[in-house]
DNA sequence: CTATATAGGACCATTTTAGTCCTCTTTGCA
DNA sequence: TGCAAAGAGGACTAAAATGGTCCTATATAG
């Protein structure tokens, strides 16, 4: 499924909350009563993301969270990233990983330029992007059919 | 992480040494072998591709597996979906998902968007990429940072 | 008829994930 | 100065997904 943690699906909706009202800082009480979500879970999600500094808080009463940069300087990448570690799709995507099948693979290379491709994808999508409901467009949804890739017969197949 | 499935990894490597030598059929046994995988954990994969129309079997004495198509003609799509069903990051990406969130979500829509380019993605790559050893170069890599996003003040932020 | 394969599914162990809770610290304000 | 409102950190538990094994049935070649 290629899926999100539920924490992250979590961690983006939550920040685009935030990214909505930029200006004042919300509690963990208040955001979870905007989204339907148990407190304590929010309250974790805020803390992983304030870890990742994604957020700055603020303690004591009047306290809570603000973003840490503007909504167009965080990225998708970040988000998912603060949740669930580095992106990649297999294990020897985020280097120094001890594959003991490296030598009978032979998909390694090529896997770990899709998973860039995907990372490069997810540094393009901003937390503004994701708050604002207007569509979206990404580069990916047609020019890609047109592009030349490396000639093995056929290559490209369309859906 | 985003992390494919190690089932998923599996299949992906399997499939590439079929592509290598598509002619013969080729038993479970032997593809443990070839993999350093165990046979039943290469057998489960293997029925699993199977039943999902990638590969054509042939049971009794002499039997095996087959691609069921040209290596230029299976995607990584095809593979992940074989494995672990229809790609999507989020629970509402492939519609009729009934997510009690939906109205306090605010950012669905544009995540089905990121999905729906990932899988535009993924049906880039064929087997006939993963499977030969030269660099697969994905139109996302370079030519992204320069395509124009919806405006929303700074947009796109490099890394 | 027998040896060699796959098909299908039951089953279990392990890991990951989600979610809760408790205690400690910081801060604003009466 | 003391209290209430917040977050920090981490321990803990329950549930679900995953990985892996095994068993029985069926097909096929010789």
């Amino acid at each position: 499924m290629l899926k999100l943690s539920k924490l992250t699906d979590y961690a983006a909706v939550i920040m685009a909350q935030i990214a909505r009202d930029p200006e004042q800082a919300h509690t963990a009480a208040e955001l979870a009563a905007r989204v339907s979500l148990p407190h304590p879970t929010v309250g974790k999600t805020l803390k992983m993301l304030s870890r990742s500094g994604l957020l700055e808080s603020r303690r004591g009463s009047h306290g809570g969270y603000v973003l840490s940069r503007s909504p167009a300087e965080i990225t998708a990448s970040d988000i998912i990233a603060a949740i669930e570690g580095p992106i990649g799709m297999t294990e020897c995507s985020h280097a120094d990983g001890d594959c003991e099948l490296m030598d009978t693979c032979g998909v390694a290379d090529n896997w770990q330029r899709v998973s860039q491709a995907i990372r490069t994808l997810l540094d393009c999508v901003t937390l503004a992007h994701l708050a604002q409901s207007s569509p979206l467009k990404l580069p990916v949804q047609l020019p890609i059919q047109s592009v030349t890739l490396p000639s093995t017969t056929g290559a490209v197949r369309e859906h």
